[in-house]
DNA sequence: GCGGTAATGTTGACGTCGTACACATTGACC
DNA sequence: GGTCAATGTGTACGACGTCAACATTACCGC
């Protein structure tokens, strides 16, 4: 007799949790929406998934891991919101035009995401990652590419229409992100934090054109 | 009778310390060089600096005016590296060739710096600081000029000898230290980080010229 | 169907951190 | 010389990451 516990867990009817390790990770990813990478704390995404702090190490070795889950997922944002922009262009024959804007699109959708969601892109970011990483599936946006590989994709195709010389192409990602990613810093946690959002939008397009014309 | 005691508290005689708002930023370098920002810890600080965790709020309202100290005075470090590299530059007579001299050392400088001393480098610009502070006296090198004032008056050099046009002078600062902050970013914490010396070094120099090109 | 095993979650503990409060010590000034 | 403000100490609390011992359950071969 007796009532069979029910819900004695909090938010769970049963002992194990289903789908704890996507829990885990999108629980992060609103701690770190909310406060950036140094906010994804273990604890607490184990408090919003419903369950002791322990059960957390039966799927991330240590903090670190769940925190490079959480910076995987946010760069697959950042492609998400990429390709969003990348989708506005409307449609031309002048294939020139269209690689310049397919290009600058992979800037400014860089930089808008980093304005709307601050704390996401500084996790997807300043938490650690190597180039290899760079190019993993976990960080891929809806058409399977990476923030990296979409920058990459859009410079090719700038040289195969003429847009850049093949001679100045090699490591031109390295420069075009430096100067994005520079700008989207100072914008977010640096100095230029405090600028209105028309002024910020007017540095965002004369950053990508001084990438354009200086590559 | 008995002897009085001498050195009972760590490391120090007097109960009082003498200077230790100084010596716990210098505590707190110390962390920061070894690792960054959030290393820099009240509890680690005052244990450097012989003295019980509480002392520190005698100085510091919390944590973070202790980091933001730490800040300020990683931010005169860096002034002092791009000053070092300016110092380096040959005389000569040719004014544009001097402005565009001292212009690149701002970045080299800033870049080499942050190549040597991530630790501090990071501490200097991570921990968030706005524009007014980035002209603070506290945050600048032997010249009394921050790293921004640096970049300013490199950039008000080259207008003044006709290295770069009136108007587009106007928010050049900001393109250039994108650009710049940017491969730094990438050098240390980011994708890039496990790039060697030799193409580092070599980044460093298209980045700079694109800047220049790219104004 | 049944029992064993591996996967998954819980409990309790330890050492770290930031911070607050009451208390102790001392230099400096009337 | 006595008082006061400045400075440092001791103790405590809650949050954090992490570990080891234990509990519960799904699944797989019999």
């Amino acid at each position: 007799m007796g009532t069979p516990p029910v819900e004695t867990i909090a938010g769970r009817d049963t002992y194990r949790h289903g789908d704890l390790s996507r829990a885990l990770v999108e629980a992060g990813l609103e701690l770190a929406r909310a406060g950036g990478p140094n906010a994804v704390a273990l604890r607490a995404a184990t408090r919003r998934a419903g369950v002791s702090p322990s059960a957390a190490y039966r799927h991330f070795a240590d903090r670190g891991e769940l925190l490079e889950a959480v910076c995987s997922a946010s760069q697959a944002r950042v492609a998400l919101a990429i390709e969003d922009e990348q989708a506005l262009i409307p449609d031309t024959t002048d294939a020139l035009a269209l690689a310049r804007l397919r290009f600058r699109a992979v800037g400014t959708g860089y930089l808008h995401f980093a304005l709307a969601e601050p704390g996401l892109f500084q996790s997807a970011f300043t938490a650690s990652t190597d180039l290899e990483s760079a190019t993993s599936a976990a960080r891929a946006g809806a058409s399977g590419r990476t923030p990296f590989e979409l920058l990459t994709d859009a410079l090719d195709g700038l040289v195969a229409v003429g847009g850049l010389s093949a001679e100045r192409r090699p490591g031109a990602e390295f420069l075009a992100w430096s100067a994005v990613h520079g700008l989207a810093m100072l914008l977010i946690d640096g100095p230029l934090r405090a600028l209105g959002r028309d002024r910020a939008e007017t540095l965002i397009h004369r950053v990508v054109t001084m990438v354009e014309q200086g590559l």
